[in-house]
DNA sequence: ACTGGCACTCATGCTTGGTGAGTGCCAATT
DNA sequence: AATTGGCACTCACCAAGCATGAGTGCCAGT
């Protein structure tokens, strides 16, 4: 029995029961691929694969559909990869060239991504933690409030409204300020977030006595937008491309749109990837830790500015979904928005 | 033929079927309301009503349902105002008071009221139009860029990059940008945004010469700003509630989700609200101009801080709909909301 | 190791007939 | 004139029965 015959089966069933969504069978696979061998020995070689655990029968007597295992084979050791067709980098290109800032970039990815895939986009916003500060504006706000506003490398703006006590308009306030604007400007430009806010855990010792107080507060204040990157935020795109997969979720498409609007399980998922260079990863069903996705798949990747990694995006659609396609505009899509980010 | 008893009947329809979800039949309405008379005369109250266009039989012999004209009578005449419980109204509260800042506010806001009603919560961000300027900041970016910062009284802050043509790490352009914070400011802190705008438009002839080009683009830069109000935002939460009133839709759920996923038109639906004072506003079905979304109606109001309304919120669901109910936690929602965004 | 043949399984789709909720209409009653 | 009981009729819905055919597993032959 030849090995290399057995997987060019398993490819081949992958590949239709992803265009057809229907349970493949032994004769419907010799009509559409040359194998030549004749049905029954599809037949027996679907039987191992079956007892491999790579392809399964809805019931007896149906063809055969791909299992998570059966899947993941098929990523990792059949499917090449697949160019995008010019018409479509070119559009890629085109679209997200026209972009005028942050926001822009980051809605008309999402948008791309979708319509690339025809399934559901995840954007996460250039993440705080990678990226470092450019710098820190004081604002005060009239009364006793002090805006704080920090501006990361990655042109991401966070601000902050913070309690001083003290009045403001008075002119020895905006003395102080003003030279706190330096010192903790001086303590953290350049830096990347988690050490600039070990910077300004020591200022207070260095500075003017009287501004100690307050100091110390803006500093409390900036390590917890620093440290906490409480603000990581994600887009969506494309979830009416839910409903035409409908039926391939095991369950109803309830609990994926519930664990859609977890944004927090979202920026896990996509957390983890940025870590693990510049790959495409892939999770496949089961494989995913989160309830209400374990009838789907996820393509991501990182992107981001230079050769930090600052974010993820990726798609989630079902489980029977073109690979090889869906993991190119991923990719594609990445390197190009990455492009766009350097400036 | 009594005229109140025939509207007591198109009530009793409305709300039936509301709970039911199943054509009510003039049998199934003796049952569980105590009207005083026949099942033949409600048969013929029925006849009429649907002579009058308030009520249909989806096939023969079977029972009917409220047209959109009957949903409106019965929004417009027949529905009482539902009180909230008091334990709903201790959950928004506490829910809100631990909001930290805007867009932890926002985002508790489209949660809560999506698990209030069970359907698609909508919240737009408090919108610049009606606000006005608090601040506006310029900060040097290192190379020729300049970032400018406008946060209005509302506590938003919008950042734009631009693009000088000037040095301005020079100690002229250090000079020049101080000058021009103090006249930028002078110029529109405290004016609406429109009224900024304008204020803008005529600054130029009064300052330095030397700085008047690039006051110029960064004028035009705000303006552009101010006008184009392009960044408004919305944000949604409960679309997975769409699912479990999937079979409401005349249509399938696709075209729904595909409405909602085009904000713009979400802005346009909250934007008209926002004008017409602090009552609840409800569209249901076909008079509601967008396609996708003429098999679901709209509640939404405004909200914002003081006597301005500077946003919307609402939701969306099936046109069997409990009206009463959903109309009472959209204006409690959005009363509280703005509550907490006067501080 | 591969192939052809064959009996068997079982989801799917169609038809059929029965059931019951619900209607419309009419003549009788108040 | 409004209301009511009665009655024939309609039609969606359900369950059962039946045919179909795709697909399988297995075995004996090459």
């Amino acid at each position: 029995m030849s090995e290399d015959r057995r997987l060019a089966v398993l490819r081949a069933i992958v590949q239709d029961y992803v265009e057809t969504s229907e349970p493949v069978g032994s004769k419907a696979l010799l009509e559409r691929h040359r194998l030549g061998v004749s049905a029954a020995t599809v037949r027996n070689d679907m039987a191992a694969l079956e007892e491999e655990g790579l392809i399964a029968a809805p019931h007896t007597s149906a063809g055969r559909i791909p299992t998570d295992a059966g899947y993941r084979f098929f990523v990792d050791r059949l499917s090449g990869v697949k160019p995008l067709s010019s018409a479509e980098k070119r559009a890629i290109a085109t679209l997200l060239d026209g972009a005028i800032d942050l926001d822009d970039v980051v809605d008309r990815t999402v948008r791309l991504l979708a319509s690339l895939t025809r399934q559901v986009a995840v954007v996460q916003y250039p993440s705080l933690t990678r990226s470092s500060v450019r710098h820190i504006e004081l604002v005060p706000l009239g009364g006793t409030r002090l805006l704080v506003v920090l501006i990361t490398t990655t042109g991401r703006v966070e601000q902050r409204i913070l309690e001083t006590g003290l009045d403001l308009t008075e002119e020895t306030a905006e003395r102080m300020l003003a030279s706190l604007r330096s010192d903790v400007n001086g303590a953290t430009v350049g830096k990347t977030l988690a050490d600039a806010a070990g910077g300004l855990g020591e200022l207070p010792t260095q500075v003017d006595p009287a501004a100690r107080g307050l100091l110390a507060a803006i500093a409390a204040e900036l390590t917890e937008v620093l440290v906490e990157q409480r603000e990581e935020r994600v887009v969506l795109a494309g979830t009416s491309n839910l409903i035409r997969a409908g039926e391939d979720f095991s369950t109803s498409i309830g609990p994926v749109l519930e664990a859609l609007e977890e944004h927090v399980v979202l920026l896990k998922l996509l957390g983890t990837v940025t870590e693990q260079g510049d790959t495409v990863a892939v999770r496949i069903g089961a494989e995913n830790p989160f309830a209400g996705l374990q009838s789907t798949s996820l393509v991501t990747t990182g992107y981001g500015a230079g050769s930090d990694l600052v974010a993820g995006l990726g798609v989630v659609g079902p489980t029977r979904m073109d690979y090889p396609t869906t993991m190119a505009a991923v990719r594609a899509v990445a390197t190009y928005v990455s492009r766009i980010l350097a400036d």
